[in-house]
DNA sequence: TATTCTGGTTCATTAATTATACCAGATATT
DNA sequence: AATATCTGGTATAATTAATGAACCAGAATA
């Protein structure tokens, strides 16, 4: 039989062998720029992130270190961890996607419907209660940060990414999550025009009332006039 | 400060614990899936494929072992080691990637249905005669390969992914390569049984057909019954 | 015939990670 | 005011994963 393979074979070796120490400092980081860790924010304490990451205190006081010699973090003894401002840390870049300049906000607002307005109907379905409170308590916070914008769309986008997650199909939250970048740059470019917060927020009211009555073609419905409505605010 | 996590504060553990073997089986079964390791084929030496795989020699044997047991290869010694053809063995919890335990095969088709039909609509609107052709020889291939299953799939991947590529939509895109990985696992996953091949190839000669009319209502229609009937080779 | 290849096996070593325990200052509770 | 509990800081033993090297015996090759 034939032999084709020879050392210079190219198996594209990615056994992903890095020391559990880095992959905290990776997860952490995601944590923050995703907004769900906050500037000047408390961590958890030590203890009890060893149980919420599933690693060792050892292990995670390496990554901890790594992390504040990197600048996110501060620790400080007999208080806590703290997340550093914006200002201070150096985040690794962010990398945008490969062929951003080829992304039309079309093609962003299309993508969105296609995987949002089904997510709605999963929602409506799959949701619990908790889901739902959860769903309704960013609705409060939106209205408790229109007036600090960036704040207020990581609330919008955070709504968005609750109804996906409602779905509870993983598939699903994987691809929403791919494009997330995208949907950071949409937002840019929709929320130039100031004062539209109010319309928005009118919109995820409705939306979140709709996925509560469990009236999935409502939602879709208003997610899609949403999303229309982005388009418009931006052709303008 | 105010103090907001308990110990039912959900993090999203992740860390990706998996020991180095089980990598192995889930890297072994990702280029089986994806046709670069044929059935039949002899793999390289074990010797070989520990520099190509970046481990050693004694983690390469036990997720070979595993391998094994799972029936995705045969190890002769004094010989080497080969690919076998297809078993009926359902892949264990446990060799599949580390969000796969969340993940059913339902979850991957229905996510499927929501970014593909979607994509057969753009596709008709905005797809290129040269399109057409390149997707019409896709055709051509998987009929010539219908006997060499991994090969066959490949195809089957390939003409899933220009049905999406063809909405020049980046978003979208994006959206369904951050999946794909699931979708090739799902392969493996429903191993389609003898006989299959025409009958899947058959849906995809009508879906072509539909794309290349227009007839984009067509098309999606028959794409949800062609993912449909996987669902059901599968739970029989 | 001699060499080189194959998988099969064993074992000592290294490194990563865990699991415990205790410290001392800060904070909250009683 | 006294006490209990929380915080990060530190040290250490035990466990486990993974490596690397050696050697075997049958088979193929030169």
């Amino acid at each position: 039989m034939f032999i084709w393979y020879n050392k210079y074979t190219r198996l594209e070796n990615d056994m992903d062998k890095d020391l559990l120490g880095i992959k905290v400092v990776r997860k952490v980081i995601l944590l923050v720029s995703t907004g769900q860790f906050k500037q000047g924010q408390k961590l958890p304490a030590e203890r009890m992130l060893c149980e919420k990451l599933g690693v060792s205190r050892g292990t995670l006081r390496q990554g901890l270190a790594d992390l504040q010699s990197l600048g996110v973090i501060k620790i400080v003894p007999r208080s806590g961890i703290y997340i550093k401002k914006y200002s201070e840390k150096k985040l690794p870049q962010k990398v945008l996607p490969p062929n951003f300049k080829d992304v039309s906000l079309e093609d962003i607002i299309n993508a969105r419907k296609i995987i949002e307005i089904p997510s709605i109907e999963l929602a409506c379905k799959k949701g619990t209660k908790e889901d739902i409170k959860v769903l309704g308590n960013t609705i409060v916070k939106m209205e408790n940060t229109v007036d600090d914008l960036p704040e207020f769309l990581q609330y919008d986008m955070n709504f968005h990414q609750m109804i996906v997650a409602m779905s509870k199909n993983l598939v699903l939250v994987t691809a929403f999550e791919a494009i997330s970048d995208y949907l950071k740059y949409s937002q840019v470019y929709s929320s130039i025009h100031e004062g539209e917060e109010e319309k928005a927020l009118n919109y995820h009211r409705k939306i979140f009332n709709a996925i509560r009555d469990k009236n999935a073609k409502q939602g879709g419905k208003l997610l899609e006039q949403h999303l229309e409505e982005i388009v418009k605010s931006y052709k303008f």
